[in-house]
DNA sequence: CGTGCTGTTGAGGACGATCAATGACGGTGG
DNA sequence: CCACCGTCATTGATCGTCCTCAACAGCACG
């Protein structure tokens, strides 16, 4: 089935691309018509492997995923989590030496887009504004890496409220549950389980996440205050206003 | 002065621009006439700060650099070491909205090569292959923040034995003297001086780094065994085969 | 109604931070 | 040449954060 028969799912897709750059018209539907749906990825499947790096490549459409490795240990550690529309194994695509045995895991059931590696390049060719959106969504994706970094050092209940502050602004405005378990944030932040349990009840009592199972935000201010959190980061407007007018000469 | 005229100092950037895909030619030559020397930056001095981001644009030609932000309480946080051939600020140069309070601050004496932005994106749209260049050191930094989020959760010894591998593999082959300082090392590894101190006694009492107060490392083979190193991370070479014939239809 | 995953709680211990003080080295100026 | 200074390296002691192990409770699933 080709995505740009099916209108529901088209959203995330097209408003994705639209914040890196391809707005709608030719570029976008060059872009869709590659596009393969494939749907009931179940939890804890792998999406991109390590063998199919090369070959691959997908847009997640529905559900959760992540960008993880495992450790020889067995622990997980989760760089990013990716939510429809998001771009899954990029990096394998634009820089096939990174992150070797790094692969892209579904954290719930998913649906995603396959796209053919070749026909993407061809399309680029013709299309040379797809290849700057997937430009500019490797950078982000590694000013979220970047940003890790940098609250790592921080102590355990400030790093998991900027986790989770993270996850509010890439779910968007209005989202207030955050679809993880205890257990991948753990793993994003790096903090074992049990930690990240304590600090979970921690947050609660600060009166900052609900008491439900799920992960619940009620005060996002206070939280993002907590968090010494800046969106600027997940921010990619800036960027675009400077080169669509240099690029597509 | 410009670059161009002096022939010294055009090997690292012609070097790095040639494992970034732009060969000696029309290509390399417009790049090196954008850039203006400018040297005797010293030790401590912040080369791209947090205002000039937008305007400023540059490429170290000899000494040490790091690109860097400061927390609250002023501890410092490296994100990643460049070296003679590096661009510097490539991430506030792609997207202005990310990492917003880094800076790129001097390691060492420095001189630097400055690019004037406009003249830059104006070259990029008669070669592209400057601009393609200039993603894929974007995303070999992104490559190596990934790595280095990795690497956080091994205990010290081997993460300050991972960081001086890659610091070991982007000087170049031959070189054993890694030009920082444990202070440096340790903002770099989200460790405290103290503690690294210690990790570095210990390295030294394994056989892997010299006595000397200077980082030299006299085992390197042991080293990378100990810290699980892997240095494709590092490699471009990779992803120069499969981009270069599309990019420059 | 088991089975499995997630969440929760307790106790003990390791790793690394912090504080404080001293040593080593290079540079500067008298 | 030597005294002074600042930065970096080193050492010891104490303390806190977070890990590990272990057990159990809640909930969803077949």
């Amino acid at each position: 089935m080709q995505l740009h028969a099916v209108v529901g799912v088209v959203c995330p897709v097209g408003h994705r691309l639209e914040t890196l750059g391809v707005g709608a018209g030719a570029d976008l539907d060059a872009f869709l018509k590659l596009v393969e749906v494939r749907d009931g990825i179940e939890r804890g499947q792998s999406i991109v492997g390590r063998t199919g790096v090369a070959k691959q490549f997908a847009i997640l459409l529905e559900g959760v995923a992540c960008f993880s490795t495992r450790h020889e240990d067995g622990a997980r550690q989760i760089y990013a989590f990716h939510y429809p529309g998001d771009f899954l194994g990029l990096h394998g695509f634009l820089f096939p030496g990174s992150l070797e045995i790094s692969q892209v895991e579904a954290l719930a059931n998913c649906s995603i887009g396959t796209i053919d590696r070749d026909a993407l390049e061809q399309e680029i060719g013709r299309h040379p504004a797809l290849g700057h959106a997937l430009w500019r969504a490797a950078i982000m994706e590694a000013s979220i890496f970047g940003q890790r970094l940098c609250i790592t050092r921080r102590p355990a209940l400030q790093r998991i409220a900027h986790l989770l502050c993270e996850q509010l602004t890439r779910l968007g405005i209005d989202e207030r549950v955050i679809p993880l378990t205890q257990i991948d944030v753990a793993d994003a932040a790096g903090l074992s389980a049990v930690h990240t349990n304590r600090i979970f009840q921690e947050l609660r009592q600060l009166g900052l996440l609900s008491r439900q199972r799920l992960i619940e935000v009620v005060n996002k201010e206070h939280l993002q205050e907590l968090a010494a959190f800046d969106a600027r980061y997940l921010d990619s407007s800036e960027s675009l206003s400077r080169w669509d007018l240099r690029f597509d000469d």
